[in-house]
DNA sequence: CAAGTGACATGTCATCGGGCGGCC
DNA sequence: GGCCGCCCGATGACATGTCACTTG
């Protein structure tokens, strides 16, 4: 498994990857493109003003994810690092050569070369900082963003410890993603793969994790994980959650064998699960030598350590919290979650991954999740400012030595006077989690963020103030469904009176959040589902044809059900019909 | 002694079949 | 009356963390 070669923490020191060094250079990109012809509208989800308060609050609540953790500074600056690069959905890295991806799916374990996930995420950060050509949109860049990361969050924060068994344990977390970019007529596979993060071997001593010993990675096994809808079109990927829930971690070596369900693992390790978008060649075979048809994702918060047992017991508590199967070991469950399901932070009735996939149940896991990803964010009135420190290490050793040098990332809390200030900083960070796709590397110029900056659906006039500079380079984001759909629709405030002063801190009006702005959008495309439907699947028919067109039947049936059940298209992602 | 294994209690979820109502 | 679709409860498979025991 090849991995992208990344500026070493101390080449890309004098540009820490902060929020505000992100956001800055957000706008500086923005400004290049700000009097570029806007290409065709891809979503209007953006300009309602009541979704940026949701991506408002959304930011809100990463950013205190990481102001409560209580881990050590140390940990909290990986944390800190890892938060400020995952404000932003990760963009593909075409690899050279994946040899994982290609035959059985059978390699050593590989590792992380350039040290901890930090210079990943730096590296992703570092990106925004230069200035994109106006170019064409090609659709046939990948974006994915993780949709359950909040929840991720608050086990990273106490270092997420993933049970493996020989009969195969399924991830709690689990992945669930969202893509965009995709030709709608391509096939594509998507894949999970899982790598060694770091070198050491682990062990749980005085309630810290601490490198023991070497990692063992002459370790084979099955380390991948295709997707059950895999292939599938472009369009299918892009139109809901993409969950890998059935994903099992085993540490039974003999299981891969037998078992394309499970990826195996050595416990005590460290590891970080990573996302390909794999594009198909007209006979249905993966062209994995072609690096243009390869992305690869990592989600910097994704990363655990394997366990036979677990060792924190607040990774335990967590799981037992959040995880759907683990209610009967909720002591106070009757007192702590007296209330209605909605009122609960936990996932219910969505545990299932299918609920994720299927459409008529999908938001129910979505919106629990995401209500327990966004409940916390209504309960603080101010941001943490994170003060990037620009001797940032990235291992576990290094880290530990900048923390006693007194270099480390710094959290404090702004006071209230900065409230309006921050809110804008996160809404443009949280607007970009929600819809900026992340910036392929490769090559140092970038189409996506032309993709999405010049297709102009975002109302510059929008109600956030100081705005302006958001909107012109924030314009016509393809909206995350789930996101949108499960923070606007099944949002359950544990206090509607907070809701109501954080809508006025804001500057959002009840009448403008109640004005669903996609409605014209899904009046004009209502009608055309069905043929819409039906030219992408004639099309990517003609394109691929070794491959069945049933699913995409299905998903104009789909498609159908969702209008029967008033959700509307907009709410989903948004490709060009018009062409 | 730390790590791994398997049984266990508890809860979730998918599947199946019966009952019911609408339609031809 | 037959067929079909929908709803609902029963059931078994499966997922969960815990705990006692085994292993190295």
């Amino acid at each position: 498994m090849h991995l992208q070669q990344l500026p070493s923490p101390s080449a890309v020191s004098d540009k820490p990857a902060s929020a505000d060094y992100v956001f800055t250079h957000i706008v500086a990109a923005g400004d290049t493109l700000e009097n570029e012809p806007p290409l065709k509208r891809l979503s209007t989800g953006m300009r309602n003003p009541s979704n940026a308060l949701d991506y408002v609050s959304a930011a809100r609540d990463d950013r205190e994810s990481a102001d409560k953790c209580d881990l050590p500074e140390s940990s909290q600056a990986r944390v800190d690092f890892a938060f400020s690069s995952a404000m932003f959905a990760y963009s593909g890295q075409p690899l050279p050569a994946l040899p994982p991806l290609s035959g059985p799916y059978m390699t050593p374990h590989p590792v992380i070369s350039n040290g901890p996930y930090n210079g990943l995420s730096y590296a992703y950060s570092q990106q925004y900082g230069q200035t994109y050509p106006n170019t064409a949109v090609y659709p046939g860049k990948a974006q994915v963003y993780l949709c359950n990361r909040a929840l991720w969050f608050k086990f990273h924060r106490h270092q997420t410890e993933m049970i493996v068994t020989k009969q195969g344990r399924r991830m709690f977390p689990f992945l669930s993603v969202s893509v965009a970019g995709l030709d709608p007529t391509c096939h594509y596979n998507i894949v999970v793969d899982v790598i060694l993060s770091d070198p050491n071997h682990w062990r749980f001593q005085g309630g810290k994790w601490i490198p023991c010993g070497k990692a063992d990675t002459n370790v084979t096994g099955n380390r991948v994980y295709m997707h059950p809808d895999s292939p599938n079109t472009g369009a299918h990927w892009m139109r809901q959650e993409i969950s890998f829930g059935k994903l099992k971690l085993t540490n039974n070596k003999g299981a891969s064998s037998n078992s394309t369900q499970m990826i195996v693992l050595q416990s005590l390790h460290k590891y970080q699960p990573r996302v390909h978008v794999i594009e198909i060649n007209k006979s249905g075979e993966e062209e994995t030598s072609d690096p243009d048809r390869v992305q690869t994702f990592t989600f910097p918060e994704t990363q655990f350590i394997t366990v036979t047992a677990y060792q924190n017991t607040d990774i335990t508590q967590l799981k037992i919290d959040h995880n759907p199967f683990a209610k009967g070991f909720r002591d106070n469950y009757d007192k702590s979650y007296s209330g209605s399901d909605a009122d609960r932070l936990t996932p219910t009735l969505g545990g299932s991954p299918q609920s994720q996939m299927l459409p008529g149940s999908q938001y129910a896991m979505t919106s629990t999740l995401f209500q327990e990803q966004f409940v916390n964010s209504y309960t603080k009135s101010c941001f943490p400012t994170l003060t990037p420190d620009p001797g940032l290490a990235t291992s576990n050793q290094s880290q530990e030595s900048s923390l006693a040098s007194g270099q480390h990332w710094l959290v404090s809390s702004t006071a209230a006077p900065l409230y309006e200030t921050d809110i804008n900083t996160a809404a443009l960070l949280s607007y970009a989690t929600a819809g900026v796709k992340g910036l392929p590397f490769t090559g140092g110029t970038s189409t996506s963020l032309d993709y999405y900056t010049s297709s102009a659906g975002w109302d510059s006039q929008g109600s956030l103030e100081n705005s302006s500079k958001t909107s012109s380079i924030l314009p016509g984001w393809v909206l995350d469904a789930g996101l949108e759909r499960s923070t606007r629709s099944n949002y359950m405030p544990e206090d509607g009176d907070r809701l109501e002063i954080d809508r006025s801190a804001l500057g959002v009006s009840k009448e403008l959040e109640g004005e669903d702005a996609t409605d014209s959008t899904w009046t004009e495309t209502q009608s055309s589902i069905k043929s819409v439907d039906s030219r992408i699947s004639e099309e990517a028919q003609l394109k691929n044809p070794s491959i069945s067109p049933v699913s995409d039947v299905q998903t104009a049936k789909d498609m159908q059900n969702r209008v029967k059940n008033g959700i509307k298209e907009s709410d989903f992602f948004h490709f060009d019909t018009q062409t």
